[in-house]
Formats: structure tokens, C-alpha cells, sequence
DNA sequence: AGAATTACATAGCATGGCTATGTAATTTCG
DNA sequence: CGAAATTACATAGCCATGCTATGTAATTCT
């Protein structure tokens, strides 16, 4: 097989294992959706996830972040304000800005989201082996970096 | 460490895993979904590879796959066949099931979403080296299976 | 034959998306 | 310094993706 033959034959393995990844990713997020009592989808969650881990964060720096638009991340955090889970304060670096903070119920109810993901995909990591486990560690921390990346 | 102690902290890690597997796939799906020029978010792309891999698909069936409500499906069918990608036809085998099948150019609507999230993911997939694609493809498998078995 | 179940369309509503626009605050530039 | 430009976010309007409830027709069960 003659280099360019052998690029094109990676060039074409690359391409299924990007579209394989993109798939699966889908089937386990929407199938993640279904876990008992969530009522809210996975930005919600994410984003209280990243205020929790970041401090305060400014609604367009959110935005950013979850690759939505600005009035999309507005709309949420109002519902997550409402629900209690987040607080927002002026910023006092910048009075245009807005700070969103969690609040004690929103890191109560992150905690019972990831109590209700974990009880759900847990057991079938349980009967894995070690080895496909570590693929799936590290395979999160590749999907993390390429998604961030793209 | 006693044998509880073990069990304690593999579960521990099982979790941490879970929820690192569950946050990254979101995060990835969102990512892909920002391929340029593509206006349907995933449900439609598997939907139609669906139907692509196993042929003519009742709507229920459709709904069951991907773990929504039949009326979900029935208005994301009639979208699509509005786009001319898919068509429909009463069942012979049951004349109050539809039989929802992909058109041509439904299938080169596919084909081309393809090529645009090849074209996104692909580019970062080159960048790896063996091992670490070996252990993307090998987590895609799993995540497929392990969102099947929820 | 009638009752129960199945298959899917419709209705109404909520969440998660978008672009466009308006208002206030900050920064830039002449 | 003041006006213009830019920034930050809320609001408005619309669409896609979700749900439950309900209606209609067809099939199955008793």
C-alpha cells in the first residue's frame, strides 16, 4: 500500500471514529436525560457544574462556555433563579455585568442530579473490566479537550 | 484497606466515572452540534441513520430507539418529510402503523451532515496517537452499549 | 360482537435554541 | 471632555425538541 493509499485508508478510519464518537455521544446523553425525577436537560446541570467548580460567572461568559447564545444562557439562569439555584448580583467590576452565583439549594440540587446519573450508569460500568473502563476515562477526558477544541 | 473499604472506593470511582462519561458526551454533542450549516440537531441525523441502516421504520419503533415520546417523533417525521428526506406509507401489514422511510435525498442530507462532523471532529482525531484513538473507539462501542442497557 | 389494546395524529404546554432589538454602561477616539 | 463605538445583558419573537393528554381508526382479545 503506497503512502498516499495508507493516508487516505487513517483519513477514512478518522473520519468513522469522529462520526461513531459523535453518535454514541448523542445515545448517551439523550439516554442520560431519562433519569428518574430530572426535569431539567443537561445544560442546566452542566452549567450549575461550572459555576459550582469556577465561582461567579458572567452570563456571556456561561454563554461561551456551553456554546449558546447569550439571550439562551439569559433565559436559563432566570429559570435557575427562579428555581432557586442560582443568585445574581451586578458586578461590581462592571455595573452592565451580571455575576451568577450557586446558591446551597443549587449545589443540594446538582448533587441530586449526579446522584440520580451515577445511579443510572454506574452499574453498567460495574460489569465492565478494568481495561474498558480506563478507555472510558480516558476517552472522557479526549471528548472533553476535542469538544472544547472544535 | 478491607474488602468494604475496596468496594467503597471502586463505586466511588465507578461514579466519578459515570458522571465524567455523562458530562463529557453532553459536552461533545453540543459541540458537534454547531457544525456549520447543519439546522437540525442530532435526534434527526440518527433518526435518519436509523432508518438509513434498518429500513422502512414504524414511528413507535422510531420514538422507542431514541428514547422520546412517540408525538416527538411523529412532529420531528413530519419535519423531515417536509424536507422531502424522508416519506411515509400506511403499513400492509397493519393499516394503522406508518412505515417511515428515507428518500434519496434524505440520504444525501445525511451524507452531507456526515461529512460536516467528519470535517469538525476528525481534524483533532489526527492529532492523537494510536493508543488514545484506540480507546475513543473502544468508549464509543461502550457508550452505545451502555446507553442501550438504560 | 363488544371490549380492550394498539398506532399514531393532534392539542397544549415547557424547555432549549436562534436572531434582532433595546437600554445601560464602559471604552475608544478626535 | 464629549461623542461615537463597543460591550453586557434583558426582551421580543420565532422555531425545534421535549412532554402528557386526548381523539380516531385499526387490530386483538374474550
Amino acid at each position: 500500500m503506497s503512502d498516499l493509499t495508507q493516508q487516505s485508508s487513517a483519513a477514512h478510519a478518522h473520519s468513522e471514529l469522529a462520526l461513531d464518537l459523535v453518535r454514541s455521544a448523542a445515545r448517551l446523553t439523550r439516554a442520560a436525560s431519562t433519569i428518574s425525577g430530572v426535569t431539567y436537560s443537561s445544560i442546566a446541570w452542566r452549567v450549575l457544574a461550572d459555576i459550582e467548580r469556577e465561582g461567579a460567572t458572567r452570563v456571556t461568559d456561561l454563554a461561551a462556555a456551553q456554546r449558546v447564545a447569550q439571550p439562551t444562557m439569559t433565559t436559563l439562569v432566570q429559570r435557575l433563579e427562579g428555581e432557586g439555584w442560582v443568585d445574581r448580583v451586578v458586578d461590581p467590576a462592571d455595573r452592565r455585568a451580571t455575576l451568577v452565583g450557586i446558591t446551597a439549594r443549587g449545589v443540594a440540587a446538582l448533587a441530586a442530579y449526579r446522584r440520580g446519573a451515577a445511579n443510572l450508569i454506574t452499574p453498567k460500568l460495574a460489569e465492565l473490566d478494568a481495561a474498558d473502563r480506563a478507555a472510558l476515562a480516558r476517552a472522557a477526558e479526549l471528548m472533553l479537550s476535542i469538544a472544547n477544541a472544535v
